[in-house]
DNA sequence: CTTAAATTAAAACGGTCGTTTGAATCAAAT
DNA sequence: ATTTGATTCAAACGACCGTTTTAATTTAAG
């Protein structure tokens, strides 16, 4: 059996049953947390047998990483990609363009299965004690957000690295706040609700990247 | 006894007790999150007896209400004291002014033990899960917000109230991770560093609420 | 078919959890 | 001094935790 084509290609009893665990675990760790979700609730959940977990994965924080990794690769890949696009097109780098393309993953996302996934995992990263996720955050996540920084700060002359890091740092709290409450308290969403958020978002987040209204 | 000054007045056994259990509780909540900090270990850092937590606080979960309660109620206070303030001084509302005045109990408690305390556990209220924290949120939070984006709404004609929720929503988002990582990752803090993190974090949340540079 | 490896299964390990109980101790008022 | 209520204490409750062990079973290769 050649290994060319995976999507069609069987899955061993062994990868189904890995493939269970982290789909019942994603779910409840997104539901209650980490801390709150024991492997007992998974293998159940998973239909699968508790030491099934220990098994596959080795513990319940290589379960975890884990989880948490399979989704966010594609993340950090979609975004680097998307930068990259922009970088060697021929039109001029924005903000806006760039946020975009940072927020491309939910973008790609809509409609799909994922979204109602990833914003909930997105933000449980962040939720979780910093213990928990901080290596994972730092493997994931920081190279990306230097690359992304640094297009930023090419847009925007005079704005030092130092001061576009917090600034980028402040846009990715208002992101948090959006995958996990979606809406503000009290506004409830309609329709094509997330969407409608995210462009919000961007809004709110060129404007506070780009800092042109601000005087000192 | 007159119940006149409290601030000398001698606390009974009870109330000491009552006490040393939500310090301990609300420092171990901070460091590990609800759900990952016992009762026992809250016990034991109080230096009280395990059945201490129930006879005061009910269940664990009461106690956790209590924890934040005791600090969000100040909070609230401060901020809706600090807009009143402003709303009634002769100087224009500027979102400036407004979003130092939602700010004010952390320019107030610097130099203060609270600093190291409100930061941690605000934070930690965002990072719990929705169902144990949303209440807490809605009853504590939700009419200082409303009257926060009122204000707001007064300095920016023309942008309605639910955009302004929704601005508010980002800007509360990027207060939440602030407060909860301070710098940037890898971006350490020098001496005055809340203060300085603070500032931008204004600069940053004006312009996102004004949005003049934006163009649709 | 036989054999070896991969996977699943059931059961138990020692611990810790939130909560409850009932007696002991303390404080203040009669 | 005695009584009453508030508080503390040690101990235990049943339940659940992450992990490990051992054996049964399935899968794939010779």
């Amino acid at each position: 059996m050649t290994v060319s084509n995976r999507a069609e290609q069987e899955l061993n009893s062994g990868e189904v049953t890995r493939l269970k665990i982290m789909d019942a675990a994603e779910s409840l760790i997104i539901q209650h947390g980490f801390a709150a979700t024991s492997l007992r609730a998974i293998a159940n959940a998973a239909d699968v047998n508790l030491a099934a977990t220990h098994y596959h994965f080795g513990s319940k924080q290589g379960l975890l990483e884990s989880v948490f990794h399979r989704r966010m690769r594609p993340v950090g890949i979609a975004r680097l990609g998307a930068l990259s696009a922009l970088e060697s097109g021929k039109a001029a780098l924005t903000v806006d363009a760039i946020l975009k393309a940072f927020f491309m993953p939910f973008y790609d996302a809509e409609g799909s299965e994922l979204l109602t996934i990833l914003p909930g995992l997105v933000a449980r990263i962040y939720a979780e004690p910093a213990v928990l996720t901080q290596p994972l955050l730092e493997k994931e996540f920081s190279q990306v957000a230097s690359r992304f920084v640094a297009a930023l700060q090419k847009t925007c002359p005079g704005v030092s690295e130092q001061e576009m890091r917090w600034r980028f740092h402040f846009m990715v709290g208002s992101m948090i706040q959006f995958l996990r409450f979606q809406a503000p308290m009290g506004l409830v969403n309609e329709a094509d609700g997330f969407r409608d958020g995210l462009d919000r978002l961007v809004n709110y987040s060129v404007a506070g990247i780009e800092q042109l209204g601000v005087v000192e």
